[in-house]
DNA sequence: TTGACATACATCGAAACCCGAGGTATACAT
DNA sequence: ATGTATACCTCGGGTTTCGATGTATGTCAA
């Protein structure tokens, strides 16, 4: 697994849809990319808390039958946070496909 | 600038073409990408010796014009890594498109 | 001829990023 | 009772990247 920087996206993109808890993220992630993109609680945990601290999500704890569950929603600076990530992903893979010759 | 990971794949792309010394890799890497793929040379050598140490790439020293240059060439085994790399990227990029849902 | 700028090599320390291992606890099925 | 999946978390370490710094030569203009 190589996610190159893209972590921080794609927790954000994960979240756009309504908020999720941790496990939950990396869940959806793996399965929306064929099992491709998978990581584990050491790399989601550290990098969500991170995401917090930034003010890119807010979270809030929850109790579903007995089990303790921390949700995370994306703040309207995590929405403009994933608006450049995603735009300067494209340009990194654009200019990537111009030296591999693939453009 | 975020190579995120890409350099390594970089390096061994812009040497395909035949032999070239660092600080010429590097000029390469930013024309061909429009400017887009630029980088400082603490992240330039440190990057190429450790493609010489994996045997990926080989080096020789000339002196042009009295001016000492180091030149890089692609070992068979850099060849190979070449395309292993090329191949996990585009399985990223694929991945992480998915999830953007720019499939 | 002096100074500025590009070329060309390199190392160092710090920051950022990511991973694996470990720790805690609950729910559920066997 | 044991195992498996869920769910949270921290810690240490490895790799990658960046910025600063150092050395030296070639070229061109003031």
């Amino acid at each position: 697994m190589h996610l190159k920087g893209t972590l921080s996206m794609l927790i954000l993109q994960a979240l756009r849809d309504g908020p999720r808890h941790g496990y939950r993220i990396a869940q959806d992630i793996k399965a929306l990319s064929g099992g491709e993109l998978e990581f584990g609680e050491g790399t989601l945990y550290p990098a969500l808390h991170a995401h917090e601290n930034h003010g890119l999500v807010e979270s809030y704890e929850t109790a579903e039958g007995g089990r303790r569950r921390r949700y995370y929603r994306l703040t309207e600076s995590g929405h403009r946070a994933l608006a450049e990530e995603r735009a300067e992903w494209r340009r990194l893979v654009a200019a990537v496909d111009l030296i591999l010759g693939e453009a």
